[in-house]
DNA sequence: GCGTCCAGTGGAAGCGCTTTCATTCACGCG
DNA sequence: CGCGTGAATGAAAGCGCTTCCACTGGACGC
């Protein structure tokens, strides 16, 4: 049982915070003059403006939200949903960066972040109640799985919103940032066969997240153009410890393997150190390409190589194409902003 | 250059929202009638109720939050505030579990969590101003490092709040849930003790951070009262190559270490690592105890002994704490609760 | 010199909701 | 039968803000 310690309350209320009246009056203004002045300012006199900032700064005055919100019907919050609440969505760099990308962005527009996480189930219905109640103005979707329908509830409520990754469903109908990994597995893989690898293995993605099979796909293609076989498939959870378990049982299934490109760095950092602890040398027994770029790779040994992922830059543009959609309020559109990945060498591969 | 792909715009907008007056006159009462029975249908004959509920799903209406927010002066919505926006944070199991402890209880209440993050400087002032703007109704604020004053500004705010984690200023100001880390650093170390070993050294936390202070002195008191020696201490920044680049320095300077405390479970998996490349068997050679007990434990080998930080119920009890202030509106007050650490015996020591 | 224009301003409406207050009505009791 | 009681109800008063609209007065063109 916790220790419980309560204090008396100091019950030091801070008397009401001032109102938009307050200010004006002190400005010496009307309420509709004060008005304009924080907002912009446009069509008030400067001496009118500078008596307001005045009035306010000396209040302490800070308008108040819901009464604005009630007017001008927008609320200055985006949700950012995340349907897929596990730590693996938190110990994932992708999705992190992704984050202080999206949080950076609204900062300089002055929007708030609410972070929706729900699992599929009763959750969801909540989820979609809340995302239907103009509590706020739009929502960016991250990481979201096959059998979640959340682009059709969110098309369907003509809600403005970026998915971050191509959406499985209704992806014709709402607006999308994404990279295109199909062109990204495939350098990879090519990197792999002009270095001369020829029995090249992957440690491909969750089966039920595009991006996963996107990459598998862009590997698939390139080993059938180059003549080679492709039956060295092992998928993770793009987790290290995931790409540990892969990489083992590749190495067991084909003990002559001389290359790997993992879907994820945190795969490909697994898969380096199965390999090392089997003796391999990294790259001259086995090159490994790893995918994202971000945080990892420069910490493994040997240094990763890796397609990058320009990962803030998709989280700024999702931002973007948000924001587009709730200033021209002709409503949600399907606007669609592919990435091209890029190679990056390092040591091992 | 991203390819972009605008088709033409559908605009379809669903059409203005239902309000409560078209509820009410549905349902054939008064809007008085009809909000009274929407919000928990006190004082309202079941005839009327039933009127109401059958027009409120027949309509699909929620209330603007807006505007009863604007009367209610609450918005059913609060601030999770994390000064430190790094990787690490999010990796950290310890903050993961939090976060997500929180979210469920307020899940329960229906209310929503707006997350905030903000490096310290710039950010910091457009933190407060937020807070202190009738946006939220209260705070929960994780993870903050000494020089952070954020514990102060909230007291003076007089905004409900509630820490994950005792603050470093005016702790005895502002409600806060922690774990007693002094006693937890004490058990692990007197496990080892106790267990015979007598060169223990510990990877300790940052110097800035209460919890890694304190389980740091926690393991100092130990040592002391056993007459060990306690010079054998490595900082970390509580990650696994944190723990790992730790546990080689000391190897290094203490070759003949049978026992290592360390202050995160993730830094004693580093640590595994390390003594076992190092050719260390452990617990035989080396006993080893981690602290958290959340997600890492059971996947390392051996399975990790550890301190249990009974996380999911502190996030329970700092919302509950949150919860408290935000419904007596004497407003802030300075309660503590203080969990108590339990051992968690397995395999390492 | 007169009409025109426009920047600057304030009055007032109203966003959608909760809540007070007065009113109504049915009921039970002395 | 009169009256107090209490449950159910609706009218109306805002909550704090933005914005439409009407108005003013000075600058300006003719």
């Amino acid at each position: 049982m916790p220790r419980v310690n309560r204090p008396p309350s100091d019950s030091s209320g801070q008397g009401a915070a001032p109102t938009l009246d307050e200010v004006a009056a002190r400005a010496g203004v009307s309420r509709a003059t004060a008005s304009r002045a924080i907002n912009g300012g446009n069509r008030v006199s400067p001496t009118a403006l500078a008596a307001v900032e005045a009035a306010v700064s000396e209040l302490g005055y800070t308008p108040n939200p819901a009464a604005r919100s009630l007017v001008t019907r927008r609320t200055d919050s985006v949700a950012l949903v995340v349907p897929e609440p596990d730590e693996r969505v938190f110990s994932d760099p992708f999705f992190v960066h992704t984050l202080r990308g999206v949080n950076r962005m609204l900062a300089t527009r002055d929007l708030q972040l609410v972070l929706l996480l729900a699992r599929p189930g009763e959750e969801e219905r909540r989820l979609l109640r809340y995302l239907g109640s103009r509590h706020i103005d739009g929502a960016i979707v991250v990481s979201h799985h096959r059998n979640d329908r959340l682009a059709d509830h969110l098309a369907a409520l003509s809600l403005p919103c970026a998915f971050v990754g191509r959406p499985w469903t209704s992806a014709d109908k709402v607006a999308y940032v994404d990279t295109d990994n199909l062109a990204g597995g495939r350098a990879a893989t090519e990197l792999l066969v002009e270095r001369g690898c020829r029995r090249i293995a992957t440690i491909a993605g969750p089966g039920d997240m595009a991006a996963g099979i996107d990459r598998l796909e862009g590997w698939r293609a390139t080993m059938r153009t180059a003549g080679l076989a492709d039956d060295l498939v092992e998928h993770g959870d793009f987790t290290e410890v995931g790409g540990e378990a892969a990489a083992r049982r590749l190495l067991e299934r084909a003990p002559d393997l001389d290359g790997v490109v993992a879907a994820s760095d945190l795969m490909a950092a697994g898969a380096l150190r199965v390999l090392a602890e089997a003796g391999r040398v990294v790259p001259d027994d086995v090159a490994v390409v790893g995918y994202d770029d971000v945080g990892v790779p420069e910490r493994t040994s040997p240094a990763l190589t890796t397609v990058r992922n320009p990962i803030g830059e998709m989280a700024e543009q999702a931002v973007r194409l948000l924001l587009e959609q709730i200033d021209d309020q002709r409503g949600p559109r399907p606007i669609r902003v592919i990435f091209p990945p890029s190679l990056v060498r390092r040591d091992s591969a």
